[in-house]
DNA sequence: ATTAAAAGTAACAGAAGTGTTACTTTTGGG
DNA sequence: CCCAAAAGTAACACTTCTGTTACTTTTAAT
């Protein structure tokens, strides 16, 4: 009954990725990820009010779609194995945290459907936060994390190392295991 | 022979790096300046021709000063005294990278004076790369560096290691303490 | 007191973003 | 075949930011 529609959902929210990590929160328009698409500004408001709305519905997607992933880190038993996959998982999302970040910027105004996103967006962050706790406290029983450093700056901590830019194009393989050394030894020689 | 200005160019750049950190480069506008300093929007046009010209000169300013503490590593003999002057400077300057980023987003128009401006960005951030490479260098001499390790990853490193965000409010003296630790022989016990 | 330089303002026109409305196009079920 | 639902468009009114111009205010040197 309907005609058939120039985007796909997918193809939407990727263009939406692109457009914000290039372009930031308030230099993201309608008429940009329109023009993207190759569709008219006005279509789009056929299914989002305004920016925040598409905005949070994207973030929505994204963190549902990483949380699937994380979630995974229980299937390994030893803390050993769920620090090499939470690596290897953060590695090869390195966008996530400068999306997080541009999704602090969002104002929730009076739109309802906005501050619903809101919510289940903190629901989402503490579900994150909920297996980062079980894997530090995993290390901490196995006697493989330091017990006096605060379980927040673990993850913090890995979660920025792989935010560090490799200006000078080191090959991946020694960008990740020098990570990965740094990350449990520090570096500093033993003397 | 002129009447008295109604803010200081140290107002200004106050006013505009506070603006920045909470707006980003594409929120900042010159309105929004012009009601900070309590003055009318055209007043600024007497200063600066637009908004890269004057971003870029906020940042020369910001850069200069930031090198002048910078230099003062030099001061320091041992390796292990300018790791301790290093992580206290950076810590002290939390706001450095953010704004080294939102310097990225600047765009070079036709406008002569922000092409000068980028030029001698891009100076001194060769300028800090050269005494954080005495500093590393020294490290590696010492032999207390570990020598297997890519140089740019060490100072990756230590930038990224400042901009955790304390969300839990842990104390600061139990914070720097630990992100020292982790840096010098990071989170794992010697097992 | 005059005056010229520097500082500041108010207002205009143009560009770009927003949200809405009235309209056209496509499509498949009856 | 037709027609209603969903998709899409073009255009309008509104707002905000930009850069400029013509203007007023302050100030100190002569």
């Amino acid at each position: 009954m309907a005609r058939e529609r120039k985007f796909s959902t997918d193809e939407l929210f990727q263009a939406t990725k692109q457009l914000l990590l290039l372009q930031g929160y308030e230099g993201f328009t309608f008429s940009l990820l329109a023009d993207d698409l190759n569709v008219s500004r006005g279509a789009l408001y056929k299914y989002f009010d305004n920016k925040e709305e598409l905005i949070t519905d994207y973030m929505l997607y994204e963190m549902d779609r990483f949380l699937i992933e994380l979630k995974q880190i229980e299937s390994h038993r030893s803390f050993e194995a769920q620090f090499d996959y939470l690596l290897s998982l953060i590695l090869s999302n390195t966008d996530i945290q400068k999306l997080i970040n541009i999704g602090k910027q969002i104002q929730v105004g009076s739109n309802q459907k906005v501050k619903e996103n809101k919510h289940k967006l903190e629901k989402l962050h503490i579900d994150m936060y909920h297996y980062l706790q079980n894997f530090i406290t995993l290390g901490k029983e196995e006697q493989r994390l330091k017990s006096h450093i605060p379980d927040s700056l673990f993850l913090g901590y890995i979660f920025q190392s792989v935010a560090i830019p490799n200006h000078f194009g080191i090959s991946p393989s020694v960008w990740v295991s020098s990570i990965k050394e740094i990350i449990r030894h520090g570096m500093f020689t033993n003397t």
